[in-house]
DNA sequence: TCGAAATTGAATTTAGATTTCAAAATGAGA
DNA sequence: TCTCATTTTGAAATCTAAATTCAATTTCGA
């Protein structure tokens, strides 16, 4: 992980004026759920639309999920999130509005996603491209296993069950 | 691509001696139908339910779409088939009865998909997981972009829409 | 403040996949 | 070859995540 996400109160005034910048652009308006949904995803890493939606309704219950989906969706369009698909489950938003392009690390046991990068991979997957006479515009890489809590669990079987 | 598929007579003829083979094994019966839906899976490389079920329906209308899940399903567990989720869209079948581990190189204009192996890249992927105390189980990459083909139409846009 | 235009939330729909269940088939043993 | 317990099948129903529809509400520039 490079970036870290910075306090709150920053990334809610910091994100409260990114949305409203985007929102003006496209000549969108700012509504109390947008700036809402945005503040409490852009404060976070990885999540669902579920999982959003739960945050959501503790400040304010009255939102509906499926304005998340929508918020989520513009801020897809903006590129300040991206659509993740791990295993094969609900799809997760990637928070990349501070961060380059990165690839992960997922823990099948208590689903912990790490960020990471790697050049050396990168530069062999153009190679991979050449000899197939390919042009990448995106790729995925996702290295699925037991990161390094789990695996200190993996020798203690019984505890095993306390993970999600 | 290292495997090449043998020629339909003798994939024929080996898919249904494996298949009567891992049925037995497990105490399964054979039907016609999986036979069917078996043999017609592992002469090609890669294939969503819907496209299996319609070339078993040309061959045996009265089978059921429902019974080809169940078939691949089975074919995954004893690891003659793998399913993928390349996009967002259906699962895909990849047939790896004859295949080692191998990424893919996937054409967003075509869907035309190139299997390969690279070994540095793998080195790699340890390095980082060595990196993060990270233990990998299995790992996917996905190189998007456009096939050769579809490069050259690039250059006369007018022949774009020919393509799925 | 007004009012056109955008947005919202609930209900409905879609799509892929799974479950349920009565009828049909398979195959081991007689 | 026949019997019959067990497995398998296909259709329909169900499930889940996500998208669409639409009337009511909110936003924001004039
Ligand atoms: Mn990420
Ligand atoms: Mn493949
Ligand atoms: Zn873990
Ligand atoms: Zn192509």
């Amino acid at each position: 992980m490079r970036t870290r996400s910075p306090s709150s109160s920053i990334v809610k005034s910091q994100s409260k004026a990114l949305l409203h910048a985007r929102l003006r652009e496209h000549g969108l308006k700012l509504t109390h759920q947008r700036e809402l949904i945005a503040e409490l995803f852009l404060r976070q890493d990885h999540i669902t639309v579920e999982d959003l939606y739960r945050e959501v309704a503790k400040k304010d219950p009255s939102i509906g999920i499926i304005t998340v989906y929508r918020t989520l969706k513009l801020l897809c369009q903006w590129e300040l999130a991206q659509e993740r698909h791990f295993g094969k489950g609900k799809t997760i938003y990637d928070n990349v509005a501070q961060k380059a392009h990165h690839d992960h690390l997922i823990c099948t046991h208590c689903a912990r996603i790490i960020e990471f990068e790697n050049f050396q991979i990168e530069k062999f997957q153009e190679q991979v491209a050449r000899d197939h006479e390919f042009h990448i515009t995106f790729h995925k890489l996702e290295l699925y296993g037991l990161c390094k809590a789990c695996r200190r669990d993996d020798v203690r079987p019984s505890r095993r069950s306390e993970h999600a």
